[in-house]
DNA sequence: TCTGGGGTCCTAGGACCC
DNA sequence: TCTGGGGTCCTAGGACCC
């Protein structure tokens, strides 16, 4: 979907309409009366999830901290993000491509991978067809790349954008992949790039006829071996069109960082609402966890993890606080924080996990006889 | 006045087991 | 009596993505 967030709000306030917009930030309680302000009038710790073109145009990209973003756009609307909204367009416009074509990889609230091997169409009209039935469902435009696999058609998707349609063969990876920046192959980051481009590698033409060898010392066997046959246009992986979550999570970024000592009550009030929505998450989602974390950042933006794995699996907020509250006892406190959050893995769906609450129950139960 | 919130996958070391 | 070779599970950190 394209400028995603930010279209659905330009639904609501049209506005807004083609003038730097951007979303991002809390929604203010005080502030129910006209919506949007500008982007100059912003305090606080917020970033930018989604700027409209016009925006971007000015150089502000989503990640950005919203008080730079200011320097680069005071005059830009800023609006708060509004997920259970965007939820709900997410669904739609992934079941108005369903409609036409139902093999469907989830790649987040905006993005999907489609299968389009066994249709018998051509091309061109078939991924139309699809934008079309998208823009009748939400009113909102994509951008769609057509490819031999999952890694061309995303980068053949970004080719075009906003509103873009891109169809790429194998013989287009020369002329038309080749010449991109490394940067452009989804799973190259920004460290992976850094690492390439001091080894005078900035392009995927580059990266494609570089030695393995140069490449196996400095990114390792496997990741080395990936980045060569990335860059070769060569990806094998399936639409996966099911996938079971591995692990949920709760954070918050506090309005201004806090002292263990000082802000105990805060933080421990805080401990308890990210567990409650933990919980709730894993309720409402059917499922219950094993191992229990939780995550800190402190003043300087460094960050510790520390987990702890229970015997069977919970749900409940008092097991999940109880655990976090474990896994802060092993976790030294000398610098302010300024984030916390809680997270759950080794998942078992509600069902499974009566399944073994009652094989755990009776086994005990044996052990007590034995032990009678 | 830097830098949200929700995820996935990979690596590496240690404990522990046979 | 100077030290094998598997394997699994767990923890912690880091890169990356939407």
């Amino acid at each position: 979907m394209d400028a995603f967030y930010a279209g659905v709000e330009l639904l609501r306030y049209p506005q807004f309409k083609s003038i730097a917009l951007v979303i991002g930030g809390r929604r203010r309680k005080d502030s129910e009366q006209e919506p949007g302000m500008r982007l100059s009038q912003y305090t606080g710790r917020g970033v930018a999830t989604t700027a409209t073109y016009e925006a971007r145009a000015l150089g502000v990209h989503s990640g950005m901290g919203l008080m730079k973003a200011a320097k680069l756009a005071p005059e830009a609307i800023l609006l708060p993000a509004d997920f259970e909204q965007y939820t709900r367009y997410s669904r739609l416009f992934k079941a108005a491509v369903a409609e036409i074509a139902p093999t469907i990889e989830d790649r987040g609230i905006d993005e999907i991978y489609i299968d389009l091997t066994e249709h018998d169409e051509e091309t061109a009209p078939l991924a139309q067809a699809i934008k079309d039935n998208v823009r009748r469902a939400t009113g909102l435009s994509c951008s769609i790349g057509v490819a031999p696999n999952k890694l061309l058609a995303k980068i053949a998707s970004d080719l075009d954008k906003p509103d873009g349609l891109t169809i790429l063969t194998a013989a287009d990876v020369r002329t038309r992949i080749w010449p991109l920046p490394a940067r452009k192959i989804n799973g190259i980051g920004p460290r992976a790039a850094a690492k390439l481009q001091a080894l005078g590698i900035e392009s995927i033409g580059a990266l494609a006829q570089a030695e393995r060898a140069l490449l196996a010392t400095h990114f390792g066997a496997h990741f080395g071996d990936w980045l060569l046959d990335a860059a070769q246009g060569i990806d094998e992986r399936p639409v996966v069109t099911v996938r079971e979550p591995k692990s949920i999570s709760c954070e918050t970024t506090f309005e201004r960082d806090l002292d263990v000592r000082r802000d105990r009550e805060l933080l421990s009030h805080v401990l308890l609402q990210l567990c409650e929505r933990l919980s709730g998450n894993l309720v409402r989602k059917g499922y219950l966890g094993k191992t229990v974390g939780v995550r800190l950042r402190y003043e300087d933006f460094r960050g510790v993890t520390r987990a702890t794995t229970l015997s069977l699996p919970v749900n409940d907020t008092e097991a999940i606080r109880q655990a976090a509250r474990v896994c802060l006892k092993r976790v030294r406190f000398d610098r302010k924080l300024r984030l916390l959050g809680v997270r759950i893995g080794s998942l078992v769906s509600a069902h499974a996990a009566h399944e073994i609450n009652s094989a755990s129950a009776a086994s005990e139960r044996q052990q007590g006889a034995l032990f009678s």
